[in-house]
DNA sequence: TGAAATCCCGACAGAAACGGTCGTATACTA
DNA sequence: TAGTATACGACCGTTTCTGTCGGGATTTCA
């Protein structure tokens, strides 16, 4: 409930790990997964997914790997998270997609619609570079860097 | 992924329900199941653990029920998905329990305690009243009625 | 040109979470 | 004491998630 994938988790710790090493023309599905002890098959799906939906780009053959396809600032944990996990509803049943089944009950709906959106706000406004910044435990927090506005 | 689950959303719709019902005294679970076309056993064991959590009060026999047993107005969305779903967490591996067995790789956990947080902020923010309110189809929105500041 | 490294991708199996049912015990009312 | 209702544990089928396997395509390099 309300919580991420190991995938989605797999697929931060990944690219936080790339936007960590810019030096490096590309890293191997490998050479991610050795360095966080996670499953190297599993993770190479990811990229893939990650790659497929525009946030890396690869490259086969010896030395070959994945890179960043953009800069970290603007790829945000909610891409990251859609593109690995797919549209992002915290409902069961959303407006979206043939509405819901139940009776007319779903007057919870709604509201949540909006909560729905709130999160994914949230989401969108961290980007993959501000958790490799974090990296270093931060002698001083940061100001706060957004204000999300919740309206009901 | 970061999605309700049905039990959730089925104890918020009885709350709801109840807290648009003040003049009776209790409803049955059955009452509130067939209001919704929900499996009435199911909501059942929903509404007790809600009442094993203090959300509401329950009375066997005849005439018997649950009401809420706090104001709708007290009670938070975040408060009923705890109370059904238990400790909420964005994450697979928390900090609070036990923390990672990946080696020191959760260096991706630190921050998204943070969104963590802020999500949860929201839920907190939002009470069954509300809820209940945006029943009627809300001629005018109301303003922003929270903020929540995102600090990374 | 051939071997090694690497990405690509579909299929599948085991495990866990979820949704829902059943049966029984207990409590209260009339 | 009969009927209505909550309380609670056990169980099971389904779905989702996690992870593995195997075969294929692409690139590099010797």
């Amino acid at each position: 409930m309300l919580k991420l994938t190991k995938k989605a988790d797999y697929g931060l710790m990944a690219l936080k790990y790339l936007a960590e090493h810019p030096e490096t023309v590309a890293l191997s599905a490998k050479d991610v997964a050795d360095a966080y002890g996670i499953p190297a098959q599993l993770l190479a799906k990811i990229l893939q997914l990650l790659t497929k939906n525009g946030l890396l780009r690869s490259h086969a053959g010896m030395n070959g790997g994945y890179a960043l396809a953009r800069d970290a600032r603007t790829v945000s944990v909610y891409e990251v998270i859609h593109a690995i996990d797919g549209p992002f509803f915290i409902t069961s049943c959303t407006k979206g997609s043939k509405g819901c089944e139940l009776t007319p009950s779903c007057t919870i709906k709604e509201p949540l619609a909006r909560v729905n959106d709130t999160i994914a706000g949230v989401l969108k406004s961290i980007s993959i570079q501000d958790l490799a910044e974090h990296e270093h435990p931060a002698p001083q927090m940061r100001e706060a860097r957004g204000l999300v506005a919740l309206k009901l």
